[in-house]
RNA sequence: GGCCCCAUCGUCUAGUGGUUAGGACAUCGGCCUCUCACGUCGGUAACACGGGUUCAAAUCCCGUUGGGGUCGCCA
């Protein structure tokens, strides 16, 4: 069998969709795992949505996932070009092949023309009006502008079999003699993509199952040139916690990211998104968590269900989170400096209180952004109170023990969380004290809020002097 | 509405004729505990319905119901 060759197609007019991530990643996975091609082709035909700013979101959120393509813009290839509208001449071409082959015809037919024959119908039947076929049979050539379409036999079914869905078939009659190039010589998908596809010896068409339409017309277009049939694998929908397409209105009802820079731009890691992406369809046994390489070596068109999935986010965190505490406290110090810089909070790589505050709250931060935001406290001097819990835990009584605290501590030599643990149980020994009774009016000392990683291994993180200081802060404040 | 597709816990799923229907997230309760997490132990919770086929059906077939997708000179 030869090696696949696979393709992502995206179409440069917004952002790269989670779906479209999901697709690609789909593709690359079978890509990496046979040894065959993923080919990254930019169908940009449609003029008046396409930029060139979409096109550069899309190839950087494909390299930040790490979804790098073997042949497409900027790594060349010998299918190319890779951009639709650099291939107008290939789809002439075809036009021309198509209508020697008998499955596609010129015409003539104006757009006022045929508006007006639907426009002629009563209100109800426009809904279902479908060109009537009027070019479909002419001799003539006149010098006229015209469009391609599709000579859609007039009886019988498309049939074929999908790799997901199995046997599918649709109706002749339902797919209709539809435009497949327009009058300036630009095709329209269906007809983009069949030459494509061809032409670049795809061998497997996977995308989302809001192509499985889209099939039997291409299938059409291959038959009608004689050509091999690739095959096809449409994968389930993501859809909303509701049960809908997701659209940017309803992803923003749920508070669901679809663009893929959101996920780079919250922090996840790029490994964590794949693993959301591939659970969208695909399964393997009981096994939630994958890496990158287990995802590659695993994947396979058989666990991959008809179903489309819902999106929920309560999962989605949690695999960030796995994602995330897998990687060392160092190499996440590294990777979390940028984000308190977004935080406003400038800290050096060199800082010594970096890692071990890292270490801290690493498993309450499920992306490198929440990372940032919790562990902020540490490097502010002065962090931001929290008015409710210092009115509750910050009485006289307590900013007293405060003070006494801060005094004790200010002895210890060593200010390691061991000896910082000692000299506190000390104390409270001493006061017939458990650590209850002054945890949480330290911890606002400390931290400014009511929840933050254990007392002890702050205290330890902060030092000595901040430690102190903002014991002392808080028992001379007014609460 | 036409066409196409789908149907196991709330959600994602395992399951390919014989299982006490398993796991994960969520949820509830216990443990851990200075808070919040993490961790850990346990509980609640599903084969949409109706007909077939079969000794036997979550698994196969048909229908119903429900859901989704799609009906552009968008992709």
């Amino acid at each position: 069998m030869t090696k696949p060759r696979v393709r992502f197609a995206p179409s440069p007019t917004g952002y790269l969709h989670i779906g479209g991530a999901r697709t690609a990643l789909f593709n690359w996975l079978w890509a990496r795992k046979t040894g065959g091609t993923f080919i990254l082709r930019i169908e940009d035909t449609d003029q008046e949505r396409s930029t060139e700013a979409s096109k550069k979101i899309i190839l950087d959120g494909l390299r930040w996932l790490g979804l790098e393509w073997d042949e497409g813009p900027g790594v060349g290839g010998d299918h190319g070009p890779y951009s639709q509208m650099e291939r107008l001449s290939l789809y002439q071409e075809f036009a021309d092949k198509l209508v020697a082959a008998g499955g596609a015809y010129r015409c003539y037919c104006t757009r006022e023309m045929l508006d007006a024959q639907r426009n002629a119908l009563p209100e109800k039947e426009r809904e279902r009006w479908s060109y009537p076929g009027t070019c479909r049979d002419r001799k003539d050539h006149p010098d006229l502008p015209w469009v391609l379409r599709l000579k859609t036999p007039r009886t019988g079914a498309v049939e074929y079999v999908d790799k997901v869905y199995g046997k599918t078939s649709m109706r002749c009659d339902a797919i209709g003699d539809q435009v497949l190039m327009r009058a300036n010589g630009v095709p329209l998908y269906n007809f983009g993509a069949a030459v494509d596809d061809l032409t670049m010896g795809v061998t497997l068409v996977a995308r989302g199952n809001d192509h499985l339409l889209n099939t039997p017309t291409q299938i059409l277009i291959y038959k009608a040139l004689g050509a091999e049939l690739p095959e096809f694998a449409h994968l389930p929908l993501m859809l909303t916690p509701d049960g809908k397409k997701i659209s940017k209105r309803n992803a923003e009802v749920f508070g669901i990211d679809i663009a893929i820079e959101r996920y780079h731009d919250k922090g996840w890691m790029p490994d964590a998104v794949l693993n959301l992406l591939s659970r969208f369809g695909w399964s393997h046994g009981d096994q939630e968590i994958f890496t990158r390489d287990e995802l590659v070596s695993l994947f396979d068109w058989e666990h991959v269900g008809a179903k489309d999935g819902r999106f929920d986010k309560k999962k989605a965190q949690w695999i960030a989170a796995e994602h995330l505490r897998k990687h060392s406290d160092e190499a996440l110090a590294e990777m979390v400096l940028p984000f308190l810089k977004a935080h406003h909070v400038e800290v050096l790589a060199d800082d010594p209180r970096l890692i071990p505050a890292v270490r801290t709250v690493k498993p309450r931060a499920s992306t490198l952004s929440e990372m940032a935001d919790a562990m902020a406290f540490y490097f502010i001097t002065h962090p931001p109170r929290d008015e409710a819990a210092a009115q509750k835990h910050l009485t006289p009584e307590a900013r007293a023990r405060l003070a006494a605290i801060a005094d004790r501590l200010e002895g210890v030599e060593v200010f390691s969380e061991a000896h910082v643990t000692a000299a506190m149980e000390a104390w409270l020994a001493e006061h017939i004290l458990q650590i209850k009774d002054v945890a949480q009016a330290a911890r606002v000392a400390l931290t400014g809020k009511a929840a933050s990683p254990g007392l002890y291994e702050v205290m330890a993180v902060l030092g000595r002097d901040a430690t102190v200081s903002r014991l002392r802060a808080a028992a001379s404040s007014a609460p």
